[in-house]
DNA sequence: TGCGTCTATAACCTGGCGGCATGGATGTGG
DNA sequence: CCACATCCATGCCGCCAGGTTATAGACGCA
């Protein structure tokens, strides 16, 4: 009898959250999805799974078994996914980082020379990720270590270590008032359209309209973007504005963009994160993320600022 | 990422059998669409699983890593299933015991008399199979004990207790010349036109056919069905004739079909199969049958043989 | 009585799976 | 040397299953 992981992972939502409404959120599914695809799962087991009430979802008693087990499967066939791919590129001597654009810096290039120094006969290959995927290929194993932006959804799950922090500045269009000033409060830009990650993301992209410091002020979404070209684009064509870690400014300048700095934001890190601890390479690699990174990254750092 | 098991089976048998067009026979499906599968299993993965040759298909380095672990997942899985399955059927006190049309006899209701007293509060569901489904839903975790004919495919993967031994007769048309004889051997039936089960049964059709037993000879297929009611019309109208428990004799006698005995081919038997020895249930139920399904069986026989 | 909060149903669109027929590559035997 | 057998790949088509939106139905609450 055979079953779609897909179907396991709804299931286990749903008897999670207790709820189809709020599992169909939490899935990015419409709720008439995921009751079709519950009453499939039961019909192939021929069992009820729930007792459905206007109160919400509640397992039954075989509902509880299957409940208790399903994470486990799930755990082992993504450990068996990320052994697969990383058999692939252990045997092609490749170790696979993703990144999101905003987590590479000038420290990225002495990360790599250091790791070819001490692993000659391996090749990184850098795989950019859109914001659309905020673990940038390491919840689909396809990547065996990335460089991201703390902190992340997911998080959690694997292996971090911090890089470095920064503080958060605002990316505004060069003709905005505000961008005269030196130093913006948070405060003021509470009530300005903002450019946003996709819905998807979670509390990812709520981390970058900062909704926790709006002391409940809802954010205007102005546009929505998935890689720091439409970003820039929509930020100098006036759709709104964004948070943006302070590199940015020198990593991501445009004509028409201007960065300050902003108070009353918290800052924002750049770390390594890595699934498996076991693989010696990738631990070589976090190695050199720490040793010349934290160096690298704060020379840098100092010298531009 | 996810992915349905049947990805993940069809895979394992490619990776067994080396070879796309045996392993598409094995599974049922076309060459092409195995082709199909196994490409889709590599571009969801975003690896080559196997070297394609015209001398077959070879794994390569990762497509060995995951087949050395998607047989302990699907049986896994399979576990799982059983469990959620049995769960709902312990919650509700019932026995659930499928069998083959020709499996059940002047025995059964004795042995289901036998649980019952042995099992007050219980109740036990009997669930008739067609011949499409060889192991009575075993294999699907339908049920949690089975009453078949041995052997049956597949039968090497559970406890399976014989419970008694008969020859097997021919079924032939009233009308049919033989149908005068006493005793038939079972050389003259080679040229006879057979009603066979479908193919998807593999082997099991091929002992139902004798196909052993006749020194090469393809057999002729003359119709193909699925229940007692299909076979029994096909034969009585002439569509060929079959071999068939001496017991059918007793249970399927109809107008227009005539069983006799046939010398020349192994004999058959009646046994109880299940999946989980730990359930004390059926234990229970499996004591029942070899207790009172042994002599009453063999006692009904001697009676009206 | 009307509203908010659940889940279920209906109608529709699309993509993927499976089947058949066929192509292309490559050894093998007459 | 050519016809054939044996593999896997491709093209085309029918069908089903998944997703979406809109709406219905059940029920507690103000």
């Amino acid at each position: 009898m055979d079953v779609d992981t897909r179907l396991l992972r709804y299931f286990a939502v749903v008897a999670e959250e207790g709820n189809l409404t709020r599992a169909a959120q939490r899935l990015f599914v419409s709720q008439p999805a995921l009751t079709k695809q519950v009453k499939q799962l039961e019909n192939l087991l021929g069992v009820r799974l729930f007792t459905r009430s206007r109160a919400g979802m509640a397992l039954t008693e075989p509902g509880r078994t299957l409940a208790e087990r399903v994470p486990a499967l799930l755990t082992d066939w993504d450990r068996v996914l990320r052994d697969t791919k990383g058999a692939a590129s252990r045997a092609a001597r490749v170790l696979r980082v993703g990144f999101l654009a905003s987590a590479a810096n000038e420290a990225t290039p002495e990360i790599i020379a250091a790791f070819a120094r001490r692993r000659p006969g391996w090749r990184v290959e850098m795989r950019q990720a859109t914001w659309s995927n905020p673990s940038a290929g390491l919840s689909d194993s396809d990547v065996d270590a990335a460089l991201l932006r703390l902190p992340f959804p997911g998080q959690e799950n694997w292996h971090v270590e911090v890089l470095l922090t920064e503080p958060r500045w605002v990316a505004l269009p060069s003709a905005h008032p505000l961008a005269a000033r030196d130093r913006i409060e948070f405060r003021e830009l509470w009530d300005e359209p903002f450019v946003a990650a996709a819905p998807e993301t979670g509390w990812w992209r709520d981390y970058w309209l900062a909704t926790d410091e709006r002391e409940g002020t809802r954010p205007r979404i102005g546009a929505v973007t998935d890689t720091p070209d439409d970003w820039l684009s929509a930020i100098a064509n006036g759709y709104g504005i964004a948070l943006a870690p302070e590199s940015a400014a020198r990593f991501y300048a445009r004509p028409g963009v201007t960065y300050r700095p902003v108070d009353g934001v918290t800052p924002t890190q750049v770390g390594v994160a890595w699934a498996d601890d076991t693989n010696p390479v990738v631990r070589d690699f976090v190695k050199c993320c720490l040793g010349c990174g934290a160096s690298g990254a704060l020379h840098a750092e100092g010298h531009q600022a």
